[in-house]
DNA sequence: CGACCGATCGTCT
DNA sequence: GACGATCGGTCGA
């Protein structure tokens, strides 16, 4: 159950009634700065294979599109892998990172114009026992669902599977229950791992919460 | 602590 | 043939 409804005192059933899944309209916006910090205290949510898993978010990253550096639709670029990323918002995209992660990316905006949101880390939710499944793991610690390939071996996401599904699915989503982070919980950086990117490694384009386990990289 | 390193494979040059 | 929007482990201070 989530904190919120603890909280608020619900049963598993109520809080299944008071989850939406968010709307295309929501995924189609243009400000990707903007849906990046709204993602944060949303659900993900996959249900596949007879189970289900969920997480709030905790940590994202924006990419803005041909004029970021640190995109892969950097200066226009398009190719097979990122061609999901010039379609319309609300899709996966999902990519192998290092041969050995998936990563799972909120498309949003619209055709043509590739902005994309990358999932970072989320706090479990239901389905703690397949996560640990799926990663192997023993206990269900911070490291189960912390950094973007955790958060898609528990969530048992893959770039063969799932790139390109529509997050308006039954399968695949995110919802909304009501819960939201602080204003002042939120926090920016320059984004990880993108030393490559020149003066757009700098960009605060990373937003977390501040002080949550789950969190990648290191405590500040 | 921090620095470094190996794993592993699809994609692009 | 080189290289990642990473992770978890090891090693030395």
């Amino acid at each position: 159950m989530s904190p919120a409804c603890r909280q608020a005192g619900l049963s598993c059933e109520q809080e299944n009634l008071m989850m939406k899944k968010l709307p295309i309209d929501f995924y189609q916006r243009s400000n990707v700065l903007q849906i990046a910090k709204e993602l944060l205290g949303k659900i993900l949510i996959t249900k596949w294979n007879s189970i289900e898993t969920s997480g709030r978010i905790v940590e994202v990253e924006a990419y803005n599109g041909k004029i970021d550096k640190a995109s892969h639709a950097s200066g226009g670029r398009r190719t097979n892998r990122n061609e999901i990323m010039y379609g319309n918002g609300g899709f996966a995209y999902v990519y192998l990172c290092y041969g050995i992660h998936h990563l799972f990316n909120v498309v949003t905006n619209k055709k043509e114009t590739p902005h994309a949101i990358l999932i970072r880390a989320i706090e479990p939710l239901k389905g703690i026992d397949g996560m640990l499944e799926r990663t192997g793991k023993e206990k269900p610690d911070s490291t189960l669902t912390r950094g973007p390939g955790n958060v898609s071996k528990a969530l048992g996401i893959s770039f063969r599977q799932h790139n390109g599904h529509s997050l308006v699915s039954n399968d695949l989503f995110i919802a909304e229950d009501g819960f939201v982070f602080s204003k002042r919980e939120i926090m920016a950086s320059p984004r990880i791992g993108v030393d490559y990117a020149g003066d757009d490694a700098l960009v605060p384009y990373r937003f977390y919460i501040k002080g949550n386990p789950f969190v990648s990289g290191k405590p500040k």
